[in-house]
DNA sequence: ATTTGACTTCAAGCGCGCTTGAAGTTCTAC
DNA sequence: GTAGAACTTCAAGCGCGCTTGAAGTCAAAT
């Protein structure tokens, strides 16, 4: 936080959201932001504090696998308020299936893979 | 299965493990094979079907996001037999702690985005 | 005899999600 | 006022895991 302008400077942020600074950038790039962050000095960014929850969520759907491009409509959607609500909820819920579904496969692999680590743990101790 | 040679063809290996040829061909060249395949004919690849139970079990190793270097080194020390067993069940154990972390982190952001979507549901039914 | 199609090798290409580098500007501390 | 850190843009590069394309061989069917 500086004294001179309001807001966040990058890397206040990307403490803040354990992003790096490129990726801020980079997202900023894509289209992932809801707003454009304002300038101060005419040239360092300054994020107003509530996007830390933004790029908090959206870090939630990276990390559980959704594209870029997805967010980026999620976004793009969100940008036009209240009224595309019902889209946003269904690509939302379009998501958590796809989630749920690898969530069941790595789970089944993972038996495969302890079925494995106990027929060596059998093959140790015999 | 051929009539003239002994093995599957490597379509017929596509077939049972769903990979495709190219991969296949591709994760041999990887060294992620026990043995290299024979050759019927002279040039094209008969696999034994044993192997499909190998294909099957790195195949889970990949859908629980195992790099193909690291599974270079488990099929290494596979390929030097029973005197590496407990190398290859550190790597298993390994793997599956980071595989059990990387589930509960999936599972803590799917957890907010169920969050958001209890919020969407409210706000259409309000 | 020729066509079809499954195979071969080898190298290059691709999609994704960042990361890095260059070259320049601006802020902060002394 | 000057050094050094932090910022800016823009383009290129990278790591990963395949996939694709070109060019050729070989065997079986017509």
């Amino acid at each position: 936080m500086t004294i001179t302008d309001a807001g966040m400077s990058i890397s206040d942020m990307a403490a803040e959201t354990g992003l790096t600074t490129s990726t801020l950038r980079y997202y900023e790039q894509e289209g992932l932001l809801l707003a454009q962050p304002e300038r101060a000095s005419s040239s360092h960014r300054r994020y107003p504090p509530q996007m830390v929850n933004w790029l908090t969520f959206i870090t939630r759907l990276r990390s559980t696998g959704m594209p870029i491009r997805d967010i980026r409509r999620y976004a793009e959607l969100a940008r036009q308020g209240d009224a595309t609500t019902p889209q946003r909820l269904a690509l939302l819920v379009e998501h958590r299936s796809r989630v749920l579904e690898q969530l069941a496969e790595v789970q089944r692999s993972l038996e495969a893979i302890d079925f494995k680590i106990a027929t060596y743990e059998r093959f140790e101790t015999k």
